[in-house]
DNA sequence: CATAAATATATCAGTATGATACATGAAACA
DNA sequence: TGTTTCATGTATCATACTGATATATTTATG
């Protein structure tokens, strides 16, 4: 079990909803998912090409003027193996946060330099929040109009939940950092 | 700019408080680290022997017994190294949480099936909650005597707060899923 | 009307994972 | 006392993914 290769099963979720270039599955990763997943060119064209190879996508001809664009689209099996894959228990969560790698040996560096590092993640969290209560609010909103809507939620209200965390620990980090001089 | 591989600043980093043996530093990843990095033997032993041919860390002979056993430790170079790693920027924080791709995708799969995932999510969190703030403790406890200890707190003080937003979003999600019965 | 930005597909060197193989020493148990 | 399990220890390999880049066309922008 779980052999599942994780990038067929975002794609196929993706085509679930609707059918789409892989470019625009490129911008879906980048924009809805990049929170909490993420995916290169160089593992979705592959992933394209192996998905309707292996009976669970359908690719067409999309092209329009002279621009070519191939459209991709989930077949029943397509659906079968997402469904299978959704209802079996979650394999891993991970986090890979490089400024808690440089903080935990930060007496190397030293606290000016910690201190610095956790400003600058403090910004980035402080930048992006907005973006994720404004999503939330337009989420609300449409929470009838699609079943979806109310997953969508789910995970940008995990984002504002924990972006809200981070705030607090940037300032008690502060706080323990400027201790020394007590 | 860079250039250096994670694989390298993280064994550096780790080299600088003790020497170690490349099992020991894959252990040190498993238990300190696992929060928020992670690293197998497939990377770990390679780039012991590459920091040895770039001189940034030296091998020793720890053989006791019949055990055959590599000592590592950093050299000047190595250390410089690890500084300069530390000092630049941070690149990316970044997250990967198979629980919010199947919550995502939750509508092809149903409401039942999403509330399990968030109950195992739940489950796993609050069963690793008590190692953190144990953790804290006893870093608070000897605080004093080692510069690293307030650094080792902060990384684990990040863990205790977002683990308690986790739970309180479980909570939420649980919510938001049920208002379908409203 | 030029030029910058967005759309679109595709590949590749480099990096890391996860599983596994192999071997010894220590501890548990019976 | 023997045996079996667990911890220590080094190492490799197929597979997966990233980040950067190449190429080309279309749409916006000033």
């Amino acid at each position: 079990m779980a052999i599942e290769k994780k990038i067929d099963c975002v794609i196929l979720g993706l085509l679930s909803h609707e059918d789409l270039t892989g470019y625009e599955i490129k911008k879906r990763m980048d924009t809805s998912l990049k929170y909490f997943w993420g995916a290169s060119y160089g593992s979705i064209y592959p992933a394209l090409g192996d998905l309707v190879e292996r009976g669970l996508a359908n690719k067409r001809d999309g092209t329009e003027n002279k621009r070519n664009k191939i459209i991709y689209s989930i077949t029943e099996a397509g659906r079968n193996y997402l469904k299978e894959w959704l209802q079996n228990p979650v394999e891993k969560d991970e986090l890979r946060y490089e400024t808690l790698l440089k903080l935990f040996f930060g007496s190397e560096g030293g606290a000016v330099q910690a201190m610095a590092h956790i400003n600058a993640f403090q910004e980035k969290i402080e930048r992006e929040l907005p973006y994720l209560t404004s999503a939330a609010n337009t989420l609300r909103n449409y929470i009838d109009t699609d079943d979806a809507h109310k997953y969508y939620l789910l995970t940008v209200e995990f984002g504002i939940k924990t972006y809200r965390a981070y705030l607090e620990w940037c300032e008690e980090a502060k706080a323990i950092l400027g201790e020394e001089n007590k």
